[in-house]
DNA sequence: GACGCTCTAGACCGATCGGTCTAGTATGGG
DNA sequence: CCCATACTAGACCGATCGGTCTAGAGCGTC
């Protein structure tokens, strides 16, 4: 619910109902909608991070390939659910950031987060000759999720993958990249 | 207020005390809250392609510049704001998407005119020959603008200019453009 | 088996939301 | 001067929101 509509916009009622938890439980374990909230970010990263890892550190895989599979996994995921979730990090990134300052500094770890493992992917790419051994590879990773949460909305909006893989390979294209593996125009449409 | 917290945020109260219109003028002209934000949609795309056509247009810098510069102003005008406000199509994009459908498109057509205005741009960086003859300045412009939303909203949520001029950077070090002018490490914080 | 603590259960509350309604004012054409 | 139309004005409405409150269930401990 609150991939698809937002944080502010999912009612407690409604989230409580189809859950089928009683709000006196729900107040004795969170407290307020924000603490479900913060609880619900923790939950999310625990589980996001589980997944990156996954991908991250498939063997099986050149490092740049392992971002391409994860683009390709996220793209087929919100193909499924008919491009109305988007993440759920993302959202609640814009709908915070001007309010509880809490909420908004746990958001900003959660994305450092992700940019450190990311960034690990690439120092894998230096050693694996894919990746330009000068490159800031912690810049590269923020820059990254800076670019694919713009991709994540826009995708939503279009109700399209294209903007993911329209995103990957401009990113990739990059002369920090020493190989080019771009997704070809038949992901397009 | 909507470019800071949002559409469905902002109560229609508060907005029309701060204007100073009474409700039922505004029901008279606008028919619903729905109404007005199109009415708002129209009015911001275009003050804000007004805008970017005095910048893509000014032949006193080259193309690349031009962009440059523009990512200047942008952040400029963030901070100005302490980075509370963000954009306006941006928020309503990912608040609407899921919502009523005219709304949907009428976004989805915004950043389509911004992309060509953008498009031409990257074409005149053709002639000007700091953009690859051969590239698809169709689908960089619209790569431009899936990434940019991306660097404002985070923007936003840190408060700093810093994923803009970070954005920037890693969309000029594509191979597509021939000279890169990226900004220097004086712009990150 | 009685006590105390944790947790469940949902009726209820005040605040706030978008939207409606009726009464009125301003204005321009005949 | 009259009247239709366009617009103003804000009190009011039902719905819905997050959050509170009281009653009691479950259960481990002595």
């Amino acid at each position: 619910m609150m991939t698809s509509q937002g944080f502010a916009s999912t009612p407690l009622d409604k989230l409580l109902k189809q859950s089928g938890v009683p709000k006196g439980s729900f107040y004795h374990h969170f407290g307020s909608k924000t603490g479900f909230g913060l609880a619900v970010t923790e939950s999310y990263n625990d589980f996001f991070q589980h997944q990156l890892n996954k991908q991250f550190l498939n063997a099986d895989l050149s490092p740049v390939e392992r971002l391409k599979a994860f683009v390709i996994t996220a793209a087929n995921g919100m193909q499924k659910y008919d491009f109305q979730r988007g993440c759920l990090i993302g959202n609640l990134g814009q709908e915070i950031s001007a309010l509880d300052d809490d909420f908004r500094k746990a958001i900003e770890a959660v994305f450092n987060q992700w940019a450190d493992l990311t960034s690990e992917l690439f120092e894998q790419g230096k050693k694996a000759g894919q990746v330009e051994i000068n490159a800031d590879s912690s810049q590269l990773a923020q820059t990254f999720w800076i670019g694919w949460e713009g991709a994540v909305l826009r995708a939503k909006l279009q109700q399209s993958a294209t903007p993911l893989y329209l995103f990957f390979n401009q990113f990739i294209s990059s002369r920090i990249f020493l190989e080019e593996h771009p997704f070809d125009e038949s992901y397009f449409n």
